[in-house]
DNA sequence: TGGACTGACCGTAACGGTTCAGAACCACTA
DNA sequence: TAGTGGTTCTGAACCGTTACGGTCAGTCCA
């Protein structure tokens, strides 16, 4: 038996006795041939099982993809578990479906440095969400030669960027706690580096994180605490490299383990201060009043047991990280969008415990 | 000033005074070249920016795209919302990380059937999750000539599949239900077609579901009670084309107000028993005291609260989706799928009210 | 009757690679 | 000296399509 070889544009062509264009135009530009030659040109497409134009032949051609590459080199559950991460995905599909654009995850393997699998990814621009700095993947995506927006982090000069004002935000919310009377207080956060360090991270760790977000949000409580008098390197700020409830709950014993007098646990996500949530109750802790612990997100979790946070609008942030790339966007703007975020006062802050305290510092 | 084109293989070739394949090589098969050549190769490179070779005209060359393509027929931003499809999704992409191939989200608007999309996805394979059997974007994707892997619904002849025994897991349920005492049920079910219709759904509608995990659910159901001496046809059926837990809710608050002698609630879904769940205690009905509400899947909101439901394993049958589409499964296997799942005994089913109604029915 | 216009179709040249079968060269062996 | 084998590089074919600038016959109108 003879295995025929799938039939393409041309053999169509040659079936039909027509050029190749005008097959081509059955399908994209019906308005160039005659009704009745298209439905011949269809019906013996039908008929030899031929299924319309080779999208990637066509992409090679046209230059135009259709899809939108996106770049988390986090494993990927982290994505999809990770509510402000999921919000994100959840907006930027939005946009690239408003723009009939796929969405290509870009697998990345966080073990090995497999940069291979970006450059063969065919998109027609990136998106590069929340890597560190000094990340190979996103050297290899920046030098694609295709537009890329970073949304979060890091900074990349002439790159476009959405992203929300981390340090104004968490400043924000550490000037809450210091009105409140909290001087001696406790730092949780998420991982400053690739490598991995679950324990304190000294000033010079933070000052050089290649995470940019976390640096800001440190550098965001640094100011509101220094103003306040409050020498920032004796402040314990404690790394964790997973991001998890468990890593918030392991992070606020290690802190409240060294130094029992905080009063106040300011974590860099939500996630994290529900993990330290989660431990000031297994220790006894009432919160607020015995401990004040913040969070940074706005998650649905979060809002549930009314966490004192900072929200910011994850779904937007990714819709503005798609419009961006997609050109939806005035284009005489300055190509770089800062979202709004919005302090929650929640019920997990209050004056610190004893008048001491509150008043004479620690 | 010059606007120089981008540089390709061909223009660094003839830069260096080479024939193409060399370049190519240099990229592909390094052994295939002096070592010093290749640096050569790969230092011009880098001094005319280019990026290395074009990934849509390899795929063109090696017809291999380095990517899955993955159809959902509601809003790509479902998946990113329902725990259900994202336990899916991300067992999916965990599974195309480890093969290094990208992960194709296809952008499918269901307001206009706009097929084009899945025509233009340069993709070497297909899974398709969760859409009725008539979806024209489902027949897109079968003539493409490339493999393609259903999980959960529809059955499609002679394709892949993997999912799991709906009818069985959801029986098993339901007989948990009449060992309780119940025969007076309603049941709440998602969408059985892709026309709206937010009411009842009688037998006829059941039978002609065009959502085949819907239909066998509500098969399994009606096997256990007609057993037990239930009319089927006289058990009421609401259906919700909106699934969300404001549909579960206004569901179970339909069902109630229709007949409130109603002893139980059977969801085919947890979200639609978690909206349930809200609706009752909205009325001031303990569950499950004076209702009983099951679900169905096992999400992590559901096994909170102590659902009683079926578990099943959302993020396996990704993983194995991906594998069958992959080829990394036995070959000489039957290509299809079937997962095991569990009965989760909750807190939210207990023997009805009443005696008469435990022991005399309604 | 001739010129402009229109509709329908076609030929050619890319698009940017990969691949395979050699060619050229060299060192080594018999 | 001729043959052998290995390394390194090349030439040309091919992947399947679309963009561009035509051609050609027919129609319309003055």
């Amino acid at each position: 038996m003879h295995v025929r070889r799938p039939a393409t544009l041309a053999s169509l062509a040659a079936e039909l006795g027509v050029s190749r264009t005008t097959v081509s135009n059955a399908y994209n530009r019906p308005d160039q041939l005659s009704p009745e030659l298209r439905r011949r040109v269809l019906e013996t497409a039908r008929r030899l099982g031929y299924p319309g134009p080779d999208p990637v032949a066509r992409s090679l051609r046209t230059r135009k993809a259709g899809a939108v590459g996106l770049l988390l080199t986090e494993n990927l559950s982290y994505a999809f578990r990770d509510p402000a991460a999921l919000g994100f995905l959840e907006g930027l599909a939005l946009a690239c479906e408003d723009a009939g654009q796929g969405l290509h995850l870009v697998p990345v393997n966080p073990e090995r440095e497999d940069v291979a699998a970006v450059h063969r990814a065919g998109v027609d621009g990136f998106v590069v969400y929340s890597v560190p700095d000094d990340d190979p993947h996103l050297a290899a995506v920046l030098s694609r030669p295709v537009p890329t927006v970073v949304a979060d982090q890091p900074i990349v000069d002439g790159v476009d960027r959405v992203g929300i004002d981390d340090r104004g935000a968490i400043t924000a919310l550490a000037q809450r706690l210091i009105a409140l009377g909290h001087r001696r207080v406790g730092v949780v956060c998420m991982r400053l580096a690739r490598d991995r360090n679950d324990g304190f991270a000294p000033v010079e760790r933070q000052h050089a994180a290649h995470f940019h977000v976390q640096r800001a949000r440190l550098a965001g409580i640094a100011d509101a605490f220094t103003i306040a008098g409050v020498e920032w390197s004796r402040v314990p700020v404690v790394e964790r490299f997973d991001h998890s409830t468990a890593s918030g709950a392991s992070a606020a014993a290690q802190l409240l383990d060294s130094d029992p007098q905080v009063t106040a646990l300011v974590c860099t996500s939500d996630i994290l201060a529900l993990g330290a949530l989660a431990e000031a109750k297994r220790r006894g802790l009432r919160v607020p009043q015995d401990l004040t612990i913040t969070g940074f997100d706005g998650i649905p979790d979060g809002e549930r047991i009314g966490l004192t946070t900072v929200r910011q609008p994850v779904l937007e942030k990714g819709k503005a990280a798609g419009k961006l790339l997609l050109g939806t966007v005035d284009p005489t703007r300055p190509r770089e969008i800062t979202l709004e975020t919005e302090l929650v006062t929640g019920a997990t802050a209050a004056p610190p415990r004893t008048a001491e305290e509150r008043w004479f510092g620690p």
